[in-house]
DNA sequence: CTGGCCGATCTATTTTAGCATATCAGGGCC
DNA sequence: GGCCCTGATATGCTAAAATAGATCGGCCAG
């Protein structure tokens, strides 16, 4: 492949990884299987132009055709608006943590549709997710996930000898309580956040934030 | 394909629309059979991304992957970079007319290696591509031509027969006063620019500007 | 030590891009 | 009417993307 696609799968590449998504997790998303996801990002595919704007879209992103002239404004705005993710390992850990978090919601509401407090542990995980400063607080969002992969775990069990998934009263509490903890850690890292730092510039979901509001570039 | 592309593949062709240039002339530059670039451009090809990336640069365009957050930053410089094409009629035959002077030039260059004057048309030419008032000096474009496409046809007989080419005095007085009606055009078109118009926004060539200044987005 | 997850590699099959070449129909120009 | 240029379509062939699925070795947490 010519090095001039290997600038495009780099993007790709990094932006799965901004999103603290496995191949597998990416495949998961896309229908695309892991193993072409690795042929594609070791360089060992021409992909389809079809087949880049589903990876890319998947990862927020989006193919644009740009005049030379002006990639130097345009790669400016991008870097602007592409947060330099902290590099460490702690860092990577807690978005690793709070996927799985989110991961184990998606799966908890399968079997409990009516569960309100999965989605408030959603949103605001979601919220949370915006901040760099996540890995201040690892253990905080463990406490979280912990219990909803207990509950996952009864449900498992409770599909695999086909029985009825009930939820014990014990760990209903212990959901709503995570609940709180995470509403807590999102308020505190709201409130925590200094003005410096961009709110919203960068976020793990892809729900329907209103886009005509333009943060940056307006004319 | 999904309709995902066809942003892409609009884009693409509008990027040749703008460079004045016909599938063949694309399919010449690329290497591309005419055939493939019709059935892309039609959207009846799923392009494969080394593809469209050697499309794209023979058109001074690239790829790139954008988050969708910086959209409409991006989409905003990349409209204030690419001039609304006048859509006249005779804005495109002087567009026409202008490829077909630089064409002959690189035929005659062929022919006549040490011919200086045609250095000085195509430098002239080049600039004059530039302005968008192109449209009012048809004729005086098509004075610059009709002397290059005489000598091309003298050469293309002498070559025929088999014949040394050479160079008729007459024809050379011609070339040179063609020369110099470009350059006259040129400055005319320069010094008659108003202010506002962006000089240097568009340009038929391609040749090694000076990337590292920064026209716009400057930070 | 074990299990789970990761990215990479492998096999087999289907589908289609890419290429070469030819040809067509429409429009403009002389 | 003939010529030239344009974009579109056709045929046939090869190579590779895409798919499905399995498996590997490495790494990490428990």
């Amino acid at each position: 492949m010519a090095y001039a696609s290997e600038d495009i799968i780099e993007a790709l590449k990094k932006g799965r990884g901004a999103k603290g998504l496995s191949q597998r997790a990416l495949s998961a998303r896309t229908g695309v299987p892991q193993s072409h996801i690795s042929k594609i990002e070791s360089g060992n595919a021409d992909i389809r132009l079809s087949s880049l704007i589903e990876l890319a879209r998947a990862l927020d992103l989006e193919v644009r055709l740009v005049p030379r002239k002006a990639l130097p404004a345009v790669d400016s705005v991008v870097r602007s608006i592409t947060p330099a993710v902290p590099a460490t390992e702690r860092y990577r850990s807690a978005v690793k943590e709070l996927q799985r978090s989110l991961d184990a919601v998606d799966k908890l509401r399968l079997s409990f549709p009516d569960l309100n407090a999965l989605n408030k542990i959603q949103e605001n995980l979601r919220t949370i997710g915006n901040f760099k400063t996540i890995d201040n607080y690892l253990d905080s969002i463990k406490r979280v996930t912990q219990p909803l992969s207990a509950l996952q775990k009864i449900a498992d069990n409770q599909r695999r000898i086909d029985e009825a998934v009930r939820m014990p009263a014990q760990r209903l509490k212990e959901i709503e309580e995570a609940a709180n903890r995470a509403q807590a850690l999102r308020n505190l890292l709201v409130h925590a956040a200094p003005s410096s730092e961009p709110r919203r510039a960068y976020r793990l979901d892809d729900d329907d934030d209103d886009d005509h509001h333009q943060e940056v570039g307006d004319d």
